[in-house]
RNA sequence: GCCCUCAUCGUCUAGAGGCCUAGGACACGGGCUUUUCACGCCUGUAACUGGGGUUCGAAUCCCCAUGAGGGCACCA
């Protein structure tokens, strides 16, 4: 049988190049009908977090990648954090010393650094192997557990790459036990996978280097090892690598450019609204701070938008889960056929490694923004409205305040014209809030005397209806929309006035949504007197 | 610097020697529809990195060059 695994380490948020190295593992072993294994590598004690382990969690089951085993499922407590698995590597830490396979080494991290430094001034490449001369003794600071790599080639098959071969002399002992006792990576991923039974490795390009060494492991152990496939990674649209980073440096130049706009050179009035000390904000803009929640703060308040890099970003922004999957399975994966919109279940049918390709990916944001869109759009009213909710419920737009029937209009009236929830919880802010007046538009279509006529008019025709429903308003909205020479002239005095701008759904909704008094009242204060 | 991998429209990709005057999708341009914006429909621009081979025939196979990416941690 087949089993996969996702094993992320909980040192963030789940990235969406994770997020999608989870989905092909998930793809894999469903299509398969194998199982799938959720692990948690938290053997570096300083960087994770079980927070962040707990945001993973969150994040995998919003898109729907359930696992097999893992934490909170296959009865083993706590069986797939590596921090709690420590006695077993240590047992076959135990073994390889006692067969001569380890061996401790002493030298500091500055040592090594020194020696790297003295191999690239001599431009020579670094190996650090066991029968190199000028090792340190056993001395004063704690060791760490050396693994003596094979001195042969090392060949493998690569599911998606085909062969690969590493020679002899491009070995490095790795380090398997670091001074604090607990496993690298490289330990743990191979004993893991190893007694959990993992037949595929699939994983993203950047580790394929490390396979010859995981091999080395396998043998010394006297393991059959798994197969190994690695994928393509993706990148920005600017090639640039997807970072958090982004996130930072996008909050820093809106910033700059908020501080000449609004001639805040000091942040100081942004320090009073936002909430943020002055220092804080300074420490940020000079760089001294990478705090992406900070970023996101500081953002919202000057109404930047930040790119979206984490699956908790375009949670926020309103993507669904559904079509976020579908875009990032099509970024080095194809089904060979010109299909591109493909459920869930139509992806599980479909997938192989074999249409997994072998080269780097963009992520291309406008793509997923129309594909989300599609999405919307076919999606059924109840299915719509429940995504809509748990958007609301991770963002914070009026939007959240409207009764359930409200946001089905809305729903309704949207769904055509936007490419995510938060597009739309965006420009339908004006039903829950006085519009901000576009002063273009009401230059254009509000202060002309043809369209304060037309206001005046459509006051006179609207007043009157009580009944404020599609069907009650249909016959004086008709009539509205025949004022003027030509039909419809008067719309966009109407539609800058109820709306603010000169976009919106179309009116007869709007205004049944808008409700009475506020469409009454707002027409009033558009009229102007001469 | 050394090692590894990759190479089709701006982007994601189809293509496993003749079906390719290279197909689809996003984006972009034009048009239709239209109370705005969209949606929808029609339509246009746009690619096999270069050079050598192999072959009757190459986007597809081989070699070299170039370019891009990854790796070279007591991070994963």
């Amino acid at each position: 049988m087949i089993k996969t695994r996702f094993a992320p380490s909980p040192t963030g948020f789940l990235h969406v190049g994770g997020a999608r190295t989870a989905l092909f593992n998930w793809l894999f072993a469903r299509h398969h009908g194998g199982q799938f294994v959720l692990r948690i590598e938290d053997t570096d004690q300083v960087r994770s977090t079980a927070e962040s382990a707990a945001g993973i969690l969150e994040d995998m089951l919003w898109l729907g990648l359930n696992w097999d085993e893992g934490p909170q499922v296959g009865g083993k407590k706590n069986g797939y954090f590596q921090s709690m698995r420590l006695a077993i590597y240590e047992e076959y830490l135990q073994q390889l010393l006692k067969e001569d396979r380890a061996y401790e080494a002493y030298e500091s991290p500055q040592e090594l650094a020194a020696m790297r430094k003295a191999c690239e001034a001599a431009k020579r490449p670094f190996r650090y192997r066991r029968n190199m001369p000028g090792r340190s003794k056993a001395g004063a600071g704690p060791a760490v557990l050396r693994f003596e790599m094979p001195h042969e080639d090392i060949t493998f098959q690569d599911e998606i790459l085909g062969p690969i071969t590493v020679k002899a002399d491009e070995h490095d002992d790795i380090v398997i036990r670091k001074s604090d006792g607990f496993p690298t990576y490289h330990f743990a991923v191979v004993v893991d996978d190893h007694l959990m039974g993992i037949t595929h490795v699939l994983r993203a390009q950047e580790h394929l280097m490390n396979t010859p060494k995981h091999l080395g492991l396998y043998k010394a152990l006297g393991w059959t090892p798994p197969h190994h496939a690695h994928m393509p990674l993706v990148f920005n649209m600017d090639g640039t690598k997807m970072s958090k980073r982004d996130k930072t440096r996008a909050a820093r130049q809106g910033l700059a450019a908020y501080a000449s706009r609004q001639k805040d050179p000091d942040y100081r009035l942004l320090a009073e609204r936002a909430a943020v000390p002055v220092e804080v904000i300074a420490a940020f803009v000079g760089k001294k701070n990478e705090d992406t929640q900070l970023a996101q703060k500081l953002a919202a308040a000057i109404g930047v938008e930040l790119p979206e890099i984490d699956v908790q970003d375009f949670r926020r922004s309103g993507y669904m889960a559904d079509a976020l999957l579908n875009f990032i399975a099509l970024v080095g994966w194809s089904p060979g056929e010109d299909r591109e919109i493909l459920t869930r279940d139509q992806l599980l049918q479909l997938f192989s490694l074999g249409g997994i390709g072998k080269t780097n990916g963009r992520f291309d944001r406008k793509k997923l923004a129309w594909m989300n869109g599609e999405y919307i759009r076919a999606a059924s009213p109840d299915v719509l409205l429940q995504a809509l909710n748990g958007f609301l419920a991770v963002s914070d737009y009026p939007l959240a305040g409207a009764n359930e029937e409200l946001k089905r209009d809305l729903l309704e009236m949207y769904k055509e014209r936007t490419g995510t929830f938060g597009e739309m919880a965006h420009n339908a802010v004006f039903f829950f809030e006085e519009p901000q007046y576009d002063a273009k538009a009401v230059t254009k279509h509000v202060i002309t005397p043809e369209a304060q006529s037309f206001l005046s008019q459509s006051l006179a025709l609207l007043e009157p209806v009580h009944d404020w429903t599609l069907a009650g308003l249909e016959s004086a909205m008709e009539r509205v929309l025949s004022l003027g020479e030509k039909r419809g002239a008067a719309a966009q005095a109407l539609r800058v006035a109820l709306s603010g701008g000169p976009v919106s759904p179309p009116l007869l909704q709007t205004i049944v949504a808008l409700g009475r008094d506020r469409t009454l009242s707002r027409i009033k204060a558009n009229i102007r007197p001469t």
